[in-house]
DNA sequence: TGAATTGAAATTGTATACCGTTCGGGATAT
DNA sequence: ATATCCCGAACGGTATACAATTTCAATTCA
């Protein structure tokens, strides 16, 4: 588990940072759990002073929350957080979406098709959220606009390790990628207006399926 | 120089970036200072420690830059930087006026009329700013979406610092005021898609001013 | 039995000390 | 005169040490 970091290609803290994203990214590191100075400091063969850093950075972030004097959790999100979230993402990537159609060329058009297709012929669900990034930052990319390309990214890290599980498997991939090839088709029109409200919808389908997994989990489940 | 924090109301290292947000926000730490550990930690009476993680968080706040073995500066927006905040603040806030306009009752109506009303009586340019944050954060308010606010709050802020200078003298408040009053009176009219329309046209316009206030200062002043 | 208390261990928060890098100025060489 | 080198001061980065707070279990008291 003691991971050395590199030397001096970036900062310590910002190396630690970065691999606790992933892991918080990834649900390697659950939502709520503690992140112990100490267990960190030994994990990365330094001292907690980094460490402390690197945490600062990912609650400024949104991804950690602190306590005083109690420390640092992964930040969990409640319901009606996600669906925020997902309002905001709907915000972003409609936006990006629509500064991007104007832009696109043939090679935009293919390379986001052979996403599609690769999509289609994956049966592991678990790939699935791999391939549906890989689709919407593609789209997105010839918006030619960094800051906000970054803050999609990280608003979709964000929000992906709460809706990954219940989503994929709930709403098939079927939906979602009829959705996308639409999506697409409005690209090759041309039309940014209608590309856009085809993606606001397309989220907000998400949001609806959270709601109903949600119901059908209350249902079901223990009570709280 | 040398201000005493408070007691452990909130952390050191909060009450420090906190400070140093609204210093950077209002101009009075201009962009591209240097933010020496030493300095600050003097200022505030604590040891580099805190003062180190303030500037981390406010580094994932975009708000400093950090080089390597150099320390942090204030971070420097260019020209096409500022139109990309500008395009996330399109992104963001017609997002929650279309969120908020559904939710508005007569009280909203008003408390922003009499905003506008007092923005109109206002002749210290200085002060339209700050009335123009109470506006748009008045008509976003309703949307009730807490997280989506704050990501406004923030953006807003941030870009705020490279066009009030330029853009509030250049513009003047007739022409942003007289789209104020439309913006409203569509809420008004319970017409969600037109108000978000209208409010993406009043920012875009702030983008268009930027554009020329940049060519005239090429034109009038030194080259580079 | 159960609630309040206390004290030690664990953990966070920060000051101090030390190491490494960067930067600027003066000496030397061309 | 200009360029190069070197050294020392200034500064950033981090390990260590210590102070403060929380936690939890054992103990005491009702």
């Amino acid at each position: 588990m003691k991971q050395k970091l590199k030397d001096a290609a970036t900062s310590a803290p910002d190396q630690i940072s970065e691999k606790l994203r992933k892991d918080i990214y990834s649900g390697r590191i659950a939502a709520g759990a503690q992140l112990r100075q100490d267990n960190l400091a030994e994990r990365y063969g330094v001292s907690r002073i980094p460490v402390r850093e690197a945490l600062r950075q990912l609650g400024a972030e949104g991804l950690v929350t602190f306590h005083p004097n109690r420390g640092a959790v992964v930040t969990s999100l409640s319901l009606n957080e996600v669906l925020e979230m997902l309002d905001i993402r709907i915000a972003l990537e409609c936006r990006a979406l629509y500064l991007a159609v104007p832009n696109m060329v043939d090679a935009d058009f293919e390379s986001a098709a052979k996403i599609l297709k690769a999509y289609d012929r994956e049966p592991r669900a678990t790939a699935w959220g791999e391939m549906n990034w890989r689709f919407h930052s593609a789209i997105y990319a010839p918006a030619n606009r960094s800051k906000l390309l970054a803050m999609i990214e990280t608003n979709y890290g964000h929000v992906g390790r709460f809706i990954r599980v219940q989503v994929s498997l709930a709403a098939g991939k079927e939906r979602p990628q009829k959705e996308h090839y639409q999506i697409l088709e409005a690209c090759k029109e041309g039309n940014a207006t209608k590309a856009a409200r085809l993606l606001g919808d397309h989220i907000s389908y998400t949001q609806k399926s959270l709601i109903a997994a949600h119901r059908r989990n209350r249902a079901n489940g223990a009570e709280s």
